[in-house]
DNA sequence: AAAATATACGGACTTGAGTCCGTTTAAGTC
DNA sequence: GACTTAAACGGACTCAAGTCCGTATATTTT
């Protein structure tokens, strides 16, 4: 998560001000290691590869790899960061409902709908970035900025208690649940969605 | 899990049918498992005790400790077991609201009051219980448990997706969870309570 | 009560996550 | 372009979870 602020400040010579750069070696570290770790999930599964298997294809030490990443989790979300920040964007500047400029209910029915199907398309990924360690879904920067985006969509719906409410609707969107409703008990997609999205309008609710 | 139902088993010789009865030195291992990991438990720590500690503390060999208790979740469900029941039972044959009697909704808001009392009391050991492997939450047999009676109450509130709702409501009620709103956030157990119980009322109205 | 059998025992072993620290190297400095 | 130094490197190491299997023992059978 801190590599992606430092990507784009490397990005953004404009910002790049008082903070030192990160070295020219560790930043092709870092790209051999994202690269390594996509093609060895892609072919393996997540599952299947330990860190020293990324480190080994990658060409790098395993110290190196934790230095950049922090975690297995850490390399989870970096590789995420991309798809993660399409959501985003779409949160913050794309059409309504999702978009600014429908009611909080429907944004935030519209989120759940969108954060479901993110999380369904990249549920080991996901899975592995929320559960690498205890409590590791939490601390996560791109949680806070979801249940900061649900919070002011609930507190804008006038409801008590915004911030846990939040917190509910995304401890129910865990890759860990989404997992068990789509293949522990076969539940389709669409029907999911649904159900959630009912869920988001009752917890908008006074 | 399946101790539990052996030991009942034992204590009831009418039911001990053509099921196979533990052998005596099992059974001996297993309060002598039980009660050096509640030992250390309480003296160390949860975090701090490793399956080979409980072993040696119990006298016993690693593999005793893992053929009766499976992995670290399921020696922490053993240990939660007694609680637990409590709890069952109050839900089963206790007064209302917790208890039969009551209307849906308010039984709903009851169970969900007192599952995150349970919880917040025992936090380290439902923590262990839940995240020791991926995914072993849903696995737990307690927790099939909580969510088949909060799918009960909520079909008997007639709202849809009983289900998904009950999923939603245990996930929110997370040890992880519940621990990050009390340590991290600082929230005290009367708030949480009465958001939890907002929360609950919500989700059984159609 | 001896033999047969099923069950349990226990600790060495494997595997993988994460740490540590002596060595190397990029990037400014003279 | 040699020099300094702060940052990065990498792989050996530690630590804990969970497995395996030859040995021991409770129970059942004769």
């Amino acid at each position: 998560m801190n590599d992606a602020v430092a990507s784009h400040r490397r990005d953004l010579p404009l910002l790049s001000g008082g903070v030192p750069q990160e070295r020219a070696d560790a930043a092709r570290n870092r790209m051999k290691v994202l690269a390594a770790a996509e093609r060895l999930f892609d072919t393996l599964g997540v599952a299947a590869v330990s860190m020293d298997d990324v480190a080994a294809a990658a060409g790098v030490g395993k110290g190196t790899l934790y230095r950049r990443f922090g975690d297995k989790s850490g390399l989870a979300a970096a590789l995420l960061d991309e798809r993660e920040s399409e959501l985003q964007t779409a949160i913050l500047s794309g059409p309504p409902p999702l978009g600014p400029g429908a009611p909080p209910a429907d944004r935030l029915a519209a989120f759940a709908a969108a954060y479901l199907a993110y999380v369904d398309a990249h549920l080991d990924l996901v899975t592995l970035s929320q559960t690498a360690s205890a409590g590791a879904r939490l601390r996560t920067g791109s949680h806070r900025l979801w249940q900061h985006h649900c919070a002011i969509l609930l507190t804008a719906a006038g409801v008590p208690d915004p911030q846990i409410r939040a917190d509910t609707l995304l401890a129910a969107l865990t890759a860990e649940q989404v997992r068990h409703w789509r293949r522990d008990e076969n539940r389709s997609l669409p029907d999911l969605t649904a159900a959630v999205v009912a869920i988001s309008r009752r917890l908008a609710t006074v």
